[in-house]
RNA sequence: UCCCCGUUAGCUCAGUCGGUAGAGCAGGUGGCUGUUAACCACCUUGUCCGUGGUUCGAGUCCGCGACGGGGAGCCA
């Protein structure tokens, strides 16, 4: 008896001829006649295992009253398929029944709705989609790991709690040990100077000042973790809790951002084509034609770029009509992204030097005094996909603007202290992970890319 | 938060003009078969989201509420 062997090996062929044992999930079961059908999967790939039962094995009976989501362990020989459908298959010898799965098991061998499947998202992994959501998820994140790994970006870990108030990106969620039925009060104010951290505390919106702070040391650095908005959004797009990818480079500028945009977006198309080609041929199949099409596209062009004004001025001259209206200093909806991209550039297309009004107070103030050297890369389908920008590196222009903008300079010391000792020109960018997941797999609703999704009513799991 | 749409069997849905509900799948029984979401025959399954109203009569029309989805805003 060999070791236990994960399907996808299998199914590429390890172990033709030999006994084999493998262990998974039963998918559907066919019996018939003196021979019975398991298809078994373990996660390891889209694809399940055919498991051929003859009549005269030992629990011959047994396995032709196996339902649907029984977890089992296999040994058989691993042979040649006669019929068509699958190269392989493994003729047991012996099946045992490791955890039995009754009729009530909600995941029928059928097509459900993802609403449904959303309320049993504890069973839902078993599931063709999001099997194959769940395992490009964890490849595209080793995918972004590797890429700054091999580019010496230092990743840092940025505090997931924050005590920062005025980061303008968002209400925040509080985070407090104090008795929410009897608050220390002053004032008829609540005195969070009593509260575990001695002032309002809650889950960040943003790794992205700190994330500066570790740029002007160690040069390239990037923040992967989760992030939280307690927003009530309800769309296909926002969740209370998600991960975002935020790079931040020292000695660098707008047109150095966008080239590490553009270098980014483009490895980790590709890495999914390379990488994740199965799961991609479902998604491609059952989910959203042409997406490989996009992909591939996106992979092999390279980006163009334009000025907000030129982005203003075609979208006036547009045959078409929208919804919003187009004026300078208007920000640009995603209609405009999209017609921008897809209708004018006909590909991705990085818009730069937005209007300050527009934008947030970090971000550097170009010499024109009316815009800043902020970029967003526009993708088809979607519009915008990363948003960044060179960030204010001169201390009074910097504090010029947290006091227009209405944030106390003083509650940001550490932050406008990098720009009193060996500030540097720098620059970065965010990415929601989700996002770039819900572009790379063509699947429209974001609480279908997160293995258990907090949104507005919705923390269970 | 605002605007639309939806909620009927375990799941996916149909239900005409207001007259007490159907199909497919799942499940059960039998048959057949190296099968591929197997197939064939028969059988079982309902708080029609809740609540109030109109009506002789409401799944169907109206009000309110809950939940879900889409769009918008906010944004990643």
């Amino acid at each position: 008896m060999g070791a236990c062997v994960r399907i996808r090996h299998v199914l590429a062929g390890e172990g033709l001829g030999a006994e084999i044992e493998v262990k998974g999930w039963v998918r559907t079961s066919r019996v018939g006649k003196g021979v019975a059908f398991l298809a078994v999967n373990d996660g390891s790939c889209f694809a399940s295992l055919q498991v051929v039962a003859e009549q005269g094995m030992a629990s011959y009976d047994a396995v032709c009253a196996i339902g649907t989501g029984a977890a089992v362990a296999v040994r058989g020989r691993l042979a040649e398929s006669p019929a068509s459908g699958q190269r392989y298959e493994l003729h047991a010898t012996a099946v045992e029944i490791v955890g039995p799965a009754d009729e009530e098991y909600p995941l029928q061998k059928k097509r459900h709705t993802f609403e449904y499947l959303r309320t049993i998202a504890h069973l839902r992994p078993r599931s063709n989609t999001f099997g194959a959501v769940f395992r490009l998820r964890s490849s595209l994140a080793q995918a972004v790991h590797r890429f700054f790994a091999e580019r010496g970006f230092l990743w840092v870990h940025t505090p997931i709690i924050t005590t920062n108030d005025c980061e303008g990106a968002g209400e925040m969620f509080r985070v407090t040990t104090l008795d929410p039925s009897r608050p220390p009060l002053v004032g008829g104010q609540v005195d969070f100077s009593a509260d575990f951290f001695g002032a309002q505390a809650g889950l960040t919106v943003s790794g992205q000042l700190e994330g500066e702070l570790f740029a002007q040391a160690f040069t390239d650095i990037y923040t992967f973790g989760p992030t939280f908005r307690a927003e009530n959004s309800n769309t296909p797009r926002h969740a209370a809790e998600f991960w975002m990818i935020e790079p931040e480079m020292a000695f660098a500028d707008l047109m150095a951002d966008a080239a590490l945009a553009e270098e980014f977006f483009r490895y980790l198309c590709r890495h999914v084509l390379e990488n994740c080609r199965e799961d991609l041929e479902f998604f491609n199949g059952q989910i959203d034609t042409g997406l490989i099409a996009r992909i591939e596209a996106v992979a092999d062009t390279s980006f163009a770029m334009m000025e907000y004004g030129e982005a203003i001025e075609r979208l006036k001259k547009a045959s078409v009509s929208f919804e919003f209206p187009v004026s300078w200093g208007l920000d640009l909806q995603t209609e405009h992204e999209r017609y921008l991209t897809e209708q004018v550039v006909g590909g991705p297309v990085f818009v730069v030097n937005y209007p300050k009004e527009i934008k947030a107070f970090y971000m550097r103030q170009n010499d024109d005094g009316k815009t800043v050297a902020a970029m967003d890369l526009l993708v088809p389908k979607v519009g915008e996909i990363i948003g960044g920008s060179q960030r204010e590196e001169r201390y009074d222009f910097l504090e010029a603007r947290m006091r227009e903008t209405g944030i106390a300079p003083e509650s940001l010391w550490w932050y406008l202290d990098t720009r009193r000792w060996g500030s540097t020109p720098h620059a970065g960018f965010g990415l929601g992970f989700e996002r770039l997941i819900m572009y790379l797999t063509g699947m429209e609703n974001i609480r279908d890319v997160i293995p258990f999704p907090r949104t507005p009513r919705h923390a269970e799991f």
